[in-house]
DNA sequence: ACGTCATTTTAGTTTAAACTAAAGTATCGA
DNA sequence: TCGATACTTTAGTTTAAACTAAAATGACGT
């Protein structure tokens, strides 16, 4: 696990986070407009929210006169989504596996001597 | 996003957690051999840990004797990669389809009459 | 029944994250 | 230049997570 990936983990663990992330998902908005949206919460928790997705590179921003429009950017959700795939499909191949060797094999293989199980 | 995978997403979000899901990826282990592996911290705070992955279904325990032995459950990442899957094609599919308008507009869409109100 | 082992739980502390209010920065319009 | 707008940053506070030490639990061997 990388840090840019640790980065990206720890920002889309927020439910705040992931409530901005929604909101430029798929369309650019400007820092006030999110906050607008996100009532129960000032303008500058969220600026700061947006810099820690920013600097997970989960948004990007435009300065256009006085605002800047926030956009979600997808492709950086890329590397985690590999990271968890990779784990997953890793792990179910070695669970195929093992059901496999299961059926070879008598009973599960158990450390040391059991005498009783009861009681 | 339902409670679930949050619950997923913010256990592995902590490489400590991380950590522990490693080490019982493939193969099951004793609650003290995770705590052996991780020297510094104590077995009360890995136990700990454990319960968290554990309600968040990412490990399962079997009990042998005194011992309790741990494993993922990889499946469990099952729900929140496909969320994030979901998430990330569908915003792939709007890039795209915003790529190919850009060509047939000129220059970027400004924004309209804003009414703040902030604190 | 007693003591030990493996682990969990509790209670309290430290560390880090989220938040607020207010100050700071930059840009615009007059 | 000045004042307003649209933010960001800072400093301090509140809330939550991680951690520790120690007590509690429960199964086991004797």
């Amino acid at each position: 696990m990388d840090v840019a990936s640790h980065a990206v983990l720890q920002a889309v663990a927020s439910p705040r986070r992931r409530e901005i992330l929604r909101l430029v998902w798929d369309r650019e908005l400007a820092a006030g407009a999110i906050a607008d949206a996100m009532p129960d919460v000032t303008f500058g928790a969220v600026s700061l929210h947006l810099r820690t997705l920013a600097d997970a590179g989960l948004v990007t921003a435009r300065a256009v006169h006085r605002n800047r429009f926030y956009r979600a950017r997808p492709e950086a959700l890329g590397p985690i989504r590999k990271v968890l795939e990779r784990m997953w499909d890793d792990a179910l191949w070695k669970l195929k596996l093992e059901a496999e060797l299961e059926q070879t094999r008598r009973g599960p293989q158990q450390q040391k001597r059991r005498t009783r199980r009861t009681r």
